[in-house]
DNA sequence: CTCTGGCACTCTTCGCACGCGAGTGCCAGA
DNA sequence: TCTGGCACTCGCGTGCGAAGAGTGCCAGAG
């Protein structure tokens, strides 16, 4: 096991490295960091962290990086979340205030954790299967043509077109709206299938085929990975990346422009608090240089979507996860409140 | 006036500058465009022409590369626009033909448009404004808080909360529900003021707080600029920029982040036709280095939108500009059947 | 056993000079 | 008006040497 200077050492590293983008050598280290030992030691105790793959060199007569397993090590054992100060969080609490929808809610998330971050921020849209029915409405647009709208809990809204094999009545759609209304109202999305499967047998005939559209419709738009939607924003910080970025960047705005990719990625962790992936930890290579510090969040207790952030494996990790943690306790309440 | 050959020289310059991002000279032109001359008269053109400001050298010992003056000349007289081939036609068609609701056809837009240009495509929903409303649905969520839904016949659904100042009665609501309807369906959002502005009138003096609630977020939602929204996509292809890119590509990420600037982009280009902004010909400085080639879409004649692609100066105008008109010709016609 | 100072060694980086080659401008002649 | 020739200008790649940063190792002290 590594001893306490050890990692003391490690974690100066990681620290100054996040400064300044530049390998760190052992005199400069123990310049900055009082830790009390000379730099011949610090040299001996690189040695070893090297012999252990926390860090490493990028050339022979140089400073020392850390690695995917380093930044793990520091995350997981010598850094906390560092929380963010009261005036911050007010100001988070002000600007996502005035949202007026939730397209504005989730757009001004976005711009938030990105100018918090400096980075890449990617907030998923509140799943409509972890969400309740809040209200079914079935408007009439033609004779034979439907549009049925769903309406959350969450304040999201989704909106289908049906066209009707059958020209289909006032008297019926107000019915069917009702019905499917007082079945579902206030219900997990994920049981509205076995809320639903015998309506059509309440109607005649002719409206029948009406009706099995209509719901087939609804189900469809249930269906995961189809019903996913997210925002992402902050991609002009990309640029900050490194020195050495057309190769870097490419892959990286190349994975964010695939929504699946990004699904799975804030998808993968299962987490209940901040979770944070490293590097090759992430499964897309795209984005093997990169960090991904994401969280669940919701109205109530349960968590209904995620955000975070997509940055370069070295980032202030204290820093960004106490933002993205303040960011999405903070919109939890604001769709509470909605 | 530039002398005919002088024009060819222009012509051969550009494409071959767009081919292959190097300063061209005179000997490598004659090369591979026949214009019967020798490399001298052609460095003798080129003298006039840089004098005229269309090129000019970056160093003294290299070849001539286009100005934003250039390009203009050549945009407007000495290319057209590259029509799409019949295949390529057809899997436009199919692509978009796929799209659930409006914002997959936005969606599949933005990344076609990304796909046959290489470059970033910028797509801007249905303007409320320039649209007539299909449909308008109030729902009661709670006694005092109600959901209004606005329809256009673009397929566009937009929807806000209202906190009414009294308890609003189920047969006050399908009363409102219903004279709304009659007087603003099928009516172009612009009338909707004049057509509203009487209504509390005919409600009970308790509900005719409510209504007028009701009615000012129904014309807050219809505020120019407010109501605006767009999509982004395919910026992987800004890495396609140059060598010297990291900072080139920086303000251009900025400028796309900003949905303001953006719109004022789009909005700028009057022309009914397909537009053609050239480096400084666009007011926002960070697109300097950058053309923008757009064009207004809609289900009838008539625009609702615009939709283009950002990219460098050193674009392949003809094949954009085709591309880009070819899309929206067949947005405007899913938008019409739907 | 651990820490420290010293020292030799390794590599990268930077500055500089040099030569090559691309491209130009100009001029005299057809 | 066009053409071929020629001298000239520069940017770019290469090679070399000095400087500097950082390391590894070793012998000695606590």
């Amino acid at each position: 096991m590594l001893s306490e200077r050890r990692l003391q050492v490690l974690r100066a590293i990681v620290q100054d490295y996040v400064g300044t983008e530049e390998p760190v050598g052992s005199k400069a280290l123990t310049e900055r960091h009082n830790l009390g030992v000379s730099p011949a030691t610090v040299r001996n105790d690189m040695a070893a962290l090297e012999e252990e793959g926390f860090i490493a060199q990028p050339h022979t007569s140089a400073g020392r990086i850390p690695t995917d397993k380093g930044y793990r090590l520091f995350v997981d054992k010598l850094a906390g979340v560092k929380p963010m100060s009261p005036p911050e969080r007010r100001a988070i609490q002000n600007f996502l205030e005035g949202a007026v929808d939730l397209d504005d809610v989730v757009a001004r998330t976005v711009r938030l954790l990105a100018q918090l971050t400096r980075q890449v921020a990617v907030v998923q849209y509140p799943s409509l299967t972890r969400s309740t029915v809040r209200h079914v409405e079935l408007l009439s647009l033609a004779p034979a043509r439907l549009m049925l709208v769903l309406i959350t809990d969450t304040g999201r809204v989704e909106q289908r077109m049906v066209d009707c094999p059958a020209p289909f009545g006032e008297a019926s759609l107000a019915d069917l709206r009702a019905r499917l209304n007082s079945r579902v109202a206030g219900r997990r999305f994920t049981d509205v299938p076995s809320l639903v499967e015998d309506l059509p047998e309440a109607f005649e005939a002719d409206d029948r085929g009406t009706v099995s559209t209509v719901l087939s419709t609804l189900l469809e738009t249930l269906v995961e990975e189809n019903e996913e939607r997210l925002m992402i924003g902050g991609t002009a910080n990309l640029t900050r990346f490194g020195h050495d970025f057309p190769l870097t960047i490419r892959p990286v705005l190349e994975a964010l422009e695939e929504q699946v990719v990004l699904l799975k990625l804030l998808g993968e962790a299962k987490d209940p608090g901040v979770t944070v992936r490293i590097g090759h930890e992430n499964a897309h290579e795209g984005l093997n240089s990169t960090s991904v510090v994401s969280v669940g969040y919701g109205s109530g207790g349960e968590a209904v979507a995620k955000l975070g952030v997509v940055g370069p494996t070295r980032m202030d990790y204290p820093g960004t996860m106490g933002a993205v943690r303040a960011v999405a306790r903070y919109v939890g309440q604001i769709l509470a409140e909605s």
